[in-house]
DNA sequence: CGGCAATTTTACAGTCGTTGCAAGTTTTCG
DNA sequence: CGAAAACTTGCAACGACTGTAAAATTGCCG
């Protein structure tokens, strides 16, 4: 694997970049546009200007043209639990990020929905998404990755060896949390729901599943440091 | 929709029926000799005798021909939560079922995994789900729908209203709690531990998935009668 | 700079799931 | 029995995806 700083950037590499990245904001307008099931793979490599066959070349399937950079969210959580404040357990660092009235966005991070720019264009997402069945399963597929890799991480941050059964518990329980908060959020704003008020729903939705998950791991979920 | 006994079976009912029983039952074997991707519709509507197109007339998609009737699963969910004995949890009632050494069959109902016919037939299936992403992609579609229904089920047995957060949110841990309980099924199987072995590791992860949301949900969850 | 090797891109042909359509076939019912 | 309704079928077509081998591009070395 390439390491992450291997030479100087190298026409190629920087060339490559931008092919994938121009095939990734071409498909990503398009899909707002007109929906992830009315446009082809065909048309987009003809808006981007190269061969299906170079399409399929960066992106393994269509659907990862929607989900381009999707993992780094779970970068984000694990990040979350890992540098989480003193005397804040991984329940708490977990439930200030997910009560926020935040989304993540590719690359940039994670931004407020106060931003009616942010809001709009999280919203077509949402809406995207939602209306395309293969894009709900992929979702689905990538949730369960989060989990493994979640699982992981809180067993090391609890001082389990992987794989304890009880970090594998918490870690699928928050999983489903998390694809709670994303319900609940979808359903808010499909409805156009104000920002605050999305954000209400979100809050009590978090705040309620969090009070439990730190009940019901009060005795394995310690503070840092 | 159809009524459950609507008027005297019909010809054209039985026929159907056997038809549709067909097609599934040379699907399910056709999958187990070969493995779910390398079997075609076409070889199945053929091995079937009807035609693609009489294929799709029953199962909506190749996979749902695998997992027909996998719904029937959520409905021994409910029957089991909405039957538990007197003095007994939502979650003491499902914990019973899930530490069970039993899996869910097709249309007979769960059957213990210490009958080596039932192991092998259950290892089969589970094998082939998991060398296709494909089926594995639509369990978890399987999934979310059985959370949806569960949780009404819940909250109707817990005199929540419908959509009440924390209806959603047990529902959502159980259905977690479900999909680790198969992950670890699968495991143990495909690494052909002996039924006991499948058993223990069942057992004890249900076990203290169990402790915990019993734990989590004390205030909600009240004994039956 | 010139030219060869490695890497990317492309066209082309093909497989497979899935659908729409129009023409049979079978079952039901008056 | 005969027409309507329900099923089945063959055919053509669409779109995602793959393999292959040829063409274009880029990196590198003398």
């Amino acid at each position: 694997m390439a390491e992450s700083a291997g030479r100087p950037p190298g026409l190629r590499e920087s060339k490559k970049a931008r092919t994938r990245r121009a095939i990734s904001d071409v498909a990503t307008r398009l899909f707002a546009e007109h929906g992830f099931e009315r446009v082809t793979v065909a048309q987009i490599a003809a808006a981007a200007d190269v061969s299906v066959k170079t399409v399929f070349n960066y992106f393994p399937t269509k659907e990862d043209l929607f989900f381009d950079r999707a993992d780094e969210l779970i970068e984000g959580l694990v990040r979350t639990i890992r540098e989480r404040p003193q005397g804040s357990t991984v329940a708490d660092a977990l439930h200030a990020l997910l009560a926020d009235n935040r989304v993540p966005f590719p690359g940039t991070g994670w931004k407020s929905l106060r931003d009616p720019e942010h809001y709009e264009a999280y919203r077509t997402f949402v809406a995207t998404e939602h209306a395309s069945p293969a894009l709900r399963a992929r979702r689905l597929v990538l949730a369960e990755r989060w989990a493994r890799e979640l699982s992981e991480a809180i067993a090391e941050e609890l001082g389990l060896r992987r794989g304890d059964r009880r970090a594998d518990i918490l870690a699928a329980m928050v999983v489903a949390v998390m694809g709670l908060r994303e319900r609940v959020l979808s359903a808010a704003m499909l409805e156009r729901a104000g920002a605050r008020a999305v954000e209400r729903r979100v809050r009590a939705t978090m705040d309620e599943a969090f009070e439990r998950l730190r009940r019901a791991f009060a005795d394995i979920d310690r503070p840092a440091k």
